[in-house]
DNA sequence: ACCTGAACACCGTTCAAGT
DNA sequence: ACCTGAACACCGTTCAAGT
C-alpha cells in the first residue's frame, strides 16, 4: 500500500523530470504534468504537497543518478572526479542549475551531497574553519556548473550586431575572438564550456591546496 | 516629447525597482506595478515592450547606481574595489542576483560592466587567452555575490531539527559549528557573508595573479 | 472516505471597440 | 490616432459537491 504510493510518487516525479528535460522547467505546470500523465490536475496533490514539493522531488530524482562518492586516492582527485561526475548530471538536466541556484531550501539529497563533499576535505586534514571557507569559495561550482556569462544557446548573432558590439565593447569582442584551446574561433562555435569549467575548478583546487599546505588559519581578532 | 517619454519610462522602471526591493521580484507583476502607479495595466506597454523588457530595464536602473570604473592603482586593487562596490548594489537590490544569474540575455549595461572589467586585465598585460579563462573562472562572482549555500534568510531552525541534522549530516553540522571570524558561533547568527565573499574573491585574485606572473599560456594541442 | 469538477484569485498579452 | 476594457489562454490551489 505505502509501497504503491511510493511507486506512484516516483512515477510522477520521473515524469516531471522527463518533461522538464524536454520542454524546459518553465513550461512544467501542474496542469501540463497532469495532462502528460493522463490524470486530472488535482490528482497530483495526492503525491506531492504542492509545486515546491514537486520540484524538490525532481531534484532528488535527478541527484539519485549520482552514485555514492567514491574515495579511492587523495582528496584532490576525489573531489575533482566527483564534481565532474555531477557536472554530467547537470548537463543531462539543464533545468537543475537554476533550481539549485535559485531555491534556498535544501532537500535531503542536496544536504547529503554537500555533507559527503565536506567529509572529503575534513578527512584529508583540512581544519574545520578552512573547510568552511573552502566550501563557500567553491560555491555553486561544487555542483559542476559554470556560470553562464553570455547567451550560450540560441542563434548566433548576425554579423552587423557583432560589428556594433566590437565597436562599443572592444574588450568583450577581443575575448570572443580568442581561439578555443583546440584552435577554432570561439565566435564560430561558442566557448568550450568543459574546458572553462575544468580551468576554474583546478584554479580553485590549487588555491585550496595551497592554503591547506600552508596550514592556513584565521587571523586572531 | 521624446524627453517626456523617457521620463515616463524611467518612472516606470524605478517604480518597478522600488517595488521589487520591497515585495520581492516574484510579486512584481505588470498588473501589480500598474496598480502601484495608478494606471491601467495596458498603459505600461507603451513604455516597455513586454515583461522581459521591463526586467532588463530594471537591471539597467540598478546598475546605473554604479559609477564608472575608477582605475587608480594596479589591476588587483582596482578589480577588488570595483567588485566590492558592485556587491553593495547587489545587497541593496536582492532580486538582482537571481535576475543576473537566471537570464542569459545581456543588456547594454551588463555588457558595459563586463567590458570595463575585462579592460582592466588586458591593460595590466594579461594575455587575451588568460583574460578569457580568468573571466570564466570569475563567473558570477564578478557581480559581487556569494553563492548561497544554505537558507540564509528566514527563521533559524528549531533545536530538534538541528539535532537531527547533526546526526545525519555530521560534516555540515561541523561547518555550522565553526566559529565566525569574530569568535561568535555561526549557528547563532549565520555566516559572515562579507567575510566569506572577500575570502573567495582574494582566493580567485591570488590565482589570477599567480597565472599572470608565471606567464601562463595554453598548452599547444 | 475518497475523488474531482468547478471556482477563486491570480498571471502576461491580444485585440477590438470606443473616443 | 490614441487609449483601454474585455477577453484569451494560461497559472497554483481551495473547496464543496458528488459518489
Amino acid at each position: 500500500m505505502t509501497e504503491r504510493v511510493r511507486l506512484q510518487r516516483e512515477r510522477v516525479l520521473t515524469a516531471a523530470v522527463d518533461l522538464a528535460d524536454s520542454i524546459g522547467i518553465d513550461a512544467v505546470s501542474m496542469r501540463r504534468l497532469a495532462a502528460e500523465l493522463g490524470v486530472v490536475p488535482m490528482a497530483l496533490y495526492k503525491h506531492v504537497a504542492d509545486k515546491d514539493a514537486l520540484i524538490d522531488g525532481m531534484v532528488d530524482v535527478a541527484l539519485s543518478e549520482l552514485g555514492p562518492l567514491e574515495q579511492a586516492d587523495g582528496w584532490r582527485p576525489t573531489v575533482r572526479r566527483r564534481v565532474l561526475a555531477t557536472r554530467t548530471v547537470m548537463l543531462r538536466h539543464p533545468w537543475l542549475r537554476r533550481v539549485l541556484e535559485t531555491r534556498p531550501t535544501s532537500t535531503l539529497s542536496v544536504l547529503a551531497y554537500t555533507d559527503s563533499l565536506i567529509a572529503v576535505f575534513r578527512q584529508a586534514g583540512f581544519s574545520d574553519v578552512l573547510t568552511h571557507h573552502v566550501m563557500h569559495a567553491f560555491g555553486s561550482r561544487m555542483w559542476g556548473f559554470t556560470q553562464e556569462l553570455a547567451d550560450e544557446g540560441g542563434d548566433p548573432p548576425p554579423p552587423e550586431a557583432l560589428a556594433a558590439l566590437s565597436q562599443h565593447f572592444p574588450n568583450i569582442a577581443a575575448m570572443a575572438a580568442v581561439a578555443g584551446h583546440d584552435g577554432s574561433s570561439v565566435v564560430a562555435q561558442g566557448c568550450d564550456d568543459q574546458y572553462e569549467f575544468e580551468f576554474a575548478l583546478d584554479l580553485l583546487l590549487d588555491g585550496f591546496d595551497r592554503l591547506h599546505q600552508a596550514d592556513w588559519r584565521p587571523r586572531p581578532s
